[in-house]
Formats: C-alpha cells, structure tokens, sequence
RNA sequence: GGAGGGGUUCCCGAGUGGCCAAAGGGAUCAGACUGUAAAUCUGACGCGAAAGCUUCGGUGGUUCGAAUCCACCCCCCUCCA
C-alpha cells in the first residue's frame, strides 16, 4: 500500500534521494509510520517552495502515516548554511518567535488535525533546545559529529574552500541542531523518517547518524528535487517578488496568475509536483493539449488546483472572479458591484480625490505600485502601453493627470481601471 | 600579531586620474510576434516630467577634475604565528 506511495511518488518525479532505500517500501507498508519535515521561519511566511514539502506531509498522510511539521524555533535562531554563498544576518529571537506562530498557523492548513492515530501535529525545535546547557550540548551530542565528515558535506564546502566566503561557528553548527531534532523527534514520537529538499540531504543524513548512535534506531531520510525552470531563473519570484503563500502577502489573484503564467516546458511538470491530480490524468491533460492548436489547458488547471489548495474555495473564486473581468471579458461590461468585488477579490486598488493628483502621470502609477521607477512609466506611455478605462494614453498626457481622468470617461462616476502592460491592473477610485 | 588578496550600480563582473551614471552578462520592465506561454528581435534599466541631483565599503585629503592617487578606519578571504 505505501510502496504504492513511493512508486506514485517516483513517477512525478518528487523523489531525489533516499537513505535507507531498500528496506523503506517494507518499512512503510509495515503500518503507519511517523515522518516529519522542518520548516524554518526565515520570514513571517512561508513561500510556494515550501509548498513540495508541505503537500508532500499531505501525500504520506493520505498514505496513512502520520506527519510532523516541524517549525524551526531553534534553528531559526541559527541559520542554515546548506549551499548558501554566504553568511547570514540572525534575526532577533522575538523576530523568530513571532514567525514562529505565523507559520504554525500556515503549515496547519496543509495537514489533518483530526485523523485519529495519524492526526498531524506541529511541534516546535525549541521544546528541547532551549534549555539545553552547553556541556550538555558538547558531550553529549558533539561528540558523536566528526568535524572531518562535517566539512567533506557537499551542502558546506563551498563555504569552506571556495575563496572569498566563509562559515562561522554559529551555521557551521546548524547542522548538529537538526541532527537532534531527528534523533529528539525518534524518541518522543517514534519518527522514523525526514523529509526535506535536495539541499536537506546532508542534515538528514547527520540525523539518520545520531538518531542510530543515540537510540540504536534505524531510520529514513528522503528529499525531492529542487524546483527548477526550464529558462533557468529561479523558480517562485516575478517581478513583484516572492510568491508567498499568505493571502495579505500575495493576495490569491496574484497567486493563481503565478500559476496561469507558467511555462509549457514546465507546466506538466508542475502539475505532478504542486497537485492531487493522477499522473494517468496529467498525461491525459499533456496529450489533449499537444492534439490541439493553440492554448493548453493545463496552466489553467494548475492554476485552479494550487490555489485552492493554498487558498480554498474562496480565494479560487476570487482570482477567477478577477482573471475573467480582466481578461476575457470588457471592462465597460463590468457591473458597478463587480468592481467593487475586483476590489474587494484583491486586485490592487487606490482610493485618489481629485484635489491630491500629482503633477504627473508617472508619479501617481509609481506609487501606487504599477511600476518600479518612473522611467518604466514612461517607457510604457512612450509605447502605448498605458490604458485608462480602455483608452490609450500617450506620454504627451503625463503632466495632464486630471486629464488623463476625465469625469465623463469614469465607469459609475468614479472607477478608472488602469493597465500598465499586458497584465498589470490597477483600480483607481477616484473622486 | 605578520604577509597577501578583496569590498563597484538588483546579482555576477569590467573599469587604475578626465571621453564614467560607470563595459559585458544575467535578472527585471515595455514593445513586436503570440496563447496573459517559450524562443527570437527591439527599447529601457541610479533618481527625477524636466532642469538637475545622488552613486563605486566609511571618513578625510591631493587635484581644475577621483570609482581610480594618498591617509586613517570598518568588513571579508587566504596563508603564517
């Protein structure tokens, strides 16, 4: 049953690398089996990389084990060097503390609290670091760590050798921490295997070790492959930055066009990663799309699976909501109440009154946020590629705000949606 | 403590007295082509509507003029003690 897991696993390409290989399969057909993944707050959320590894602890819950996220109270306070350049600032521990609580809150979404004996729960790596004295800490777990395996680590050595960087003590450390949390987590839960990212590989190993020389335990290690893209940027950012996956963060529309926007050459790919659909399905999908001319389906259903996944039924309905009035149908369409709900859905919005316009066009799409400079806003007015209610504006029009939003050109007497490019909108209310 | 190497615009990385707001690449933005895709081509890319203003680890100095020279300081790396 749960080799089935892991040949449904294999065939969406999620795993990278296990420790412990051959005897994993029976290991987990065995009966349900404890797992747990880290999550360390690096930021007050967590982002669509986190994404693999969460929906990951849902996939084996299904399976019937029961999942553990682990969120990194201690070792947020440390930092993580595994194929970081370079060192990294430390975050203030009531910093810590309170990204600790926000992503408790997140990671909770993703798994069942109420599945009997494999109900999901959250635990926290500071319970049993905190008040660990440093002795302790030097005799009774850094004596089982060879500084000389520590360095050969893959995830450190760039660090170590390459010129014009360097690890301290402090991160050089990080990896004896997680180490622990296995090792503590095998003898408070019966844990017996971690999941992480490739990156992951050589701190679960180290824990693998420990837990076997402290508790006399076998257990697993298993990590899926980095995400990447097919044109080689890194996945998870546009322009706006980072795709996080909280709401107030990256509002669910901005979300799911993540989604819509992605790649042929990955989309296929993504679907089997990010979604609960069959791979017999997604191929299903692949060879429609490949048999028809033009558009593929697939985006879309990426899209409306991820987002609903990350942000329910609702915020699904909202971007959709958002995505057809802007894209599919005419603005001048809209009813006054849609508007209102574009508003509402989370397309960006500014509430402007007449009297405060700035001088010029530039100023006022700068800083509502539709472009990083005003030269951007000007290269775009300079191509056309400015749009008002539908009405192209020119540069000529940049020191004429008012009008550029003329009161007979408002839908309902106050509404200008303004697109900057193909695909950023911006409703300005405006009285 | 000693010797040496380094810190340049988002990133990588040129630049050793004026022609430097600073080569080149990447990322990003806009346009064409399209399918709100990719690839390709074009333009932009410190800030500013403009006049102009502010950058090359920091502070002073030399000079008509400095990212480039000098002094001191801070930070990083390598090797030695």
């Amino acid at each position: 049953m749960s080799s089935a897991l892991l040949e449904d696993l294999r065939a969406r390409g999620l795993i990278f690398q296990i420790a412990g290989e051959d005897d994993l399969p029976a290991w987990l057909d065995g009966g349900p089996r404890t797992l747990y993944c880290g999550f360390d707050p690096t930021a007050d959320s967590l982002h669509i990389g986190s994404l693999v590894p969460l929906l990951m602890l849902r996939r084996f819950q299904l399976a019937g084990h029961k999942p553990l996220a682990l969120v990194g109270g201690a070792t947020g306070l440390i930092g993580d060097p595994s194929f970081k350049t370079q060192e990294r600032q430390l975050n203030t521990p009531d910093i810590v503390a309170n990204w600790v609580d926000k992503l408790k809150a997140q990671v909770a979404r993703f798994i069942d609290f109420d599945a009997g004996s494999v109900a999901a729960e959250v635990v926290n790596n500071l319970d049993w670091t905190e008040h660990m004295d440093v002795l302790t800490f030097l005799r009774d777990i850094g004596k089982h760590f060879s500084i000389n395996a520590m360095i050969q680590k893959e995830s450190v050595k760039q660090r170590i050798e390459r010129e014009g960087s360097g690890i301290s003590f402090t991160e050089f450390t990080y990896m004896i921490l997680q180490s622990y949390d296995f090792a503590e987590l095998n003898k408070r839960h019966d844990c017996t295997l971690q999941l992480g990212g490739s990156d992951q590989w050589g701190n679960i190993t180290g824990g693998i070790d420990l837990t076997r020389r402290l508790n006399g335990n076998q257990v697993f290690g298993l990590t899926m492959p980095l995400i990447t893209k097919s044109d080689g940027t890194k996945f998870g950012k546009t322009e706006a930055g980072t795709i996080w996956l909280d709401a107030a963060k990256t509002s669910p529309y901005a979300f799911y066009q993540f989604w819509l926007g992605c790649s042929d050459a990955d989309v296929y790919r993504f679907l089997k990663y990010f979604t609960f659909l069959e791979v017999a399905e997604i191929n299903a999908i692949e060879q429609a799309d490949a048999a028809r001319e033009g558009r593929p389906e697939a985006q879309a259903v990426l899209a409306r699976e991820v987002t609903h996944l990350v942000h329910g039924e609702e915020g699904l309905a909202a971007a959709v909501r958002i995505t057809e009035s802007l894209f599919s149908g005419s603005i001048e369409g809209l009813a006054e109440g849609d508007l209102a709900q574009l508003r509402q859905d989370g397309l960006p919005a500014s509430h402007v009154s007449r009297s405060q316009f700035p001088e010029t066009l530039t100023q006022l799409l700068t800083e509502v946020g539709m472009a990083g400079s005003g030269k951007q806003v000007k290269d775009a007015l300079g191509r056309s590629a400015v749009t008002i209610n539908s009405r192209a504006v020119g540069w000529d029009a940049n020191a004429n705000v008012a009008g550029c939003f003329e009161l007979s050109e408002a839908l309902y007497g106050r509404y200008y949606l303004v697109k900057l490019g193909k695909k950023k909108y911006h409703l300005f209310e405006i009285d």
